[in-house]
DNA sequence: AGATTGAACGATTTGTTGATTATTCAGAAA
DNA sequence: TTTCTGAATAATCAACAAATCGTTCAATCT
């Protein structure tokens, strides 16, 4: 057992290599098994197939990202609003980083999301699970207010969908993402919060 | 003046014809200018190009379907949140139906995107004029307060981007997108709104 | 037995060719 | 002159062949 972890982590690595170098569809599956001194079909008593691989290092890489996040959600010294800030922000410059500057990476995200949808939603779900936790302890303090955390935390997601994907939407450079991000941010969050803002005056408009 | 007009009209229409009956693509120039009894060399001198044709047909589209969501803007007897729910689900139940029914249309929606970049730009300012109207009468009448109304707006479309082209970020089904429309645009709503709602409840959350 | 191989298979990709098509423009018609 | 034509051009597409590659599995090794 010990043995398999191993072998599968020196797939992983020869992959992972390969994959950064040349892309995930310019490396064959015998470029991989002779990186690691096996014939191909050897390959397939340790993962059902190429892009199998290729998610096992995904999820590898997301499981890091996943653990970070967690973090921010949990600052102390920092109150809902400024953790749900770090933690969309980080959201935002990873991918946009990791998105931009490797097209490699880029590809894989492309053939992964697109074969195994399942893998999309289930990096969802995980942040997801982040979201109620900040926002269920922000509730208790009493700095947000809302009806169903699970529910609220899939529309914080809608919302923000478009920084979740940046440059499958948009041409948009960072600075401008993280602009709107900070504002789509402060809409949200206002509405999430009971009100620590006195802003009392009605309608005092001057109608025309 | 007249005469380019109807001809460039005549255009159109047999463009459109082609277009919604055999698809875009299968449709050649040739074909077009023959429905015009005219050479195919000769469209050239009211259109750019078989793009510019197809740009022709979707802004004249467009431009009813945003006369349409004007009138839903400005809805006497409906309040702001109303109006504004009007305008997001007239939106995306739009470009669902279109999209979902008829496969002409989603090609050339899909063309035009990708090539006219700016196109889909210039629907969405259209768009945000209107959002932006709306907004400054909610906020003279005391039902939304903002800083600036341009920019809300601007962020108001960027946290409801995942319904404006839906079946191109997900595959959900028109009810479950809507159910999400809807606690999307109440975020924002309770957001905008200078507490009508009084939930004056201070922290009596029960700390662990 | 269980682990591993590598030739064989079918699917996918690549390369190439020929035809189609958008676009142009020199000239014909008006 | 201005308006239009349609053959010429260059770009794109479709179809087919060859090669490559992911995957399988009967045979081999340990």
């Amino acid at each position: 057992m010990a043995e398999k972890d191993t072998v599968k982590d020196q797939i992983v690595d020869a992959a992972k290599k390969r994959f950064s170098h040349f892309g995930y569809a310019k490396t064959t599956m015998a470029e991989v098994a002779s990186d690691c001194a096996m014939s191909p079909g050897n390959l397939y008593r340790f993962f059902p197939g190429k892009l199998d691989i290729a998610e096992a290092i995904a999820t590898e890489d997301y499981s890091k990202h996943l653990e970070h996040l967690r973090k921010l959600a949990v600052q102390p010294g920092k109150d809902a609003a400024q953790r749900l800030h770090d933690l969309l922000f980080e959201e935002l410059r990873r991918t946009y980083h990791k998105l931009e500057k490797d097209p490699r990476a880029y590809e894989m995200a492309r053939v992964i999301s697109q074969e195994r949808p399942k893998f999309a939603n289930w990096m969802l779900e995980n942040e997801r699970k982040i979201l109620v936790e900040l926002l269920d302890e922000a509730e208790r303090r009493g700095e947000f207010k809302m009806d169903d955390k699970e529910f609220t935390a899939e529309m914080v997601q809608a919302a923000t969908m478009k920084f979740r994907y940046p440059q499958l939407w948009s041409k948009l450079t960072l600075p401008k993402l993280e602009r709107e991000l900070e504002g789509v941010m402060n809409l949200l969050i206002v509405g999430l919060c009971p009100h620590m803002t006195e802003l009392r005056r009605s309608a005092h408009g001057e109608a025309a």
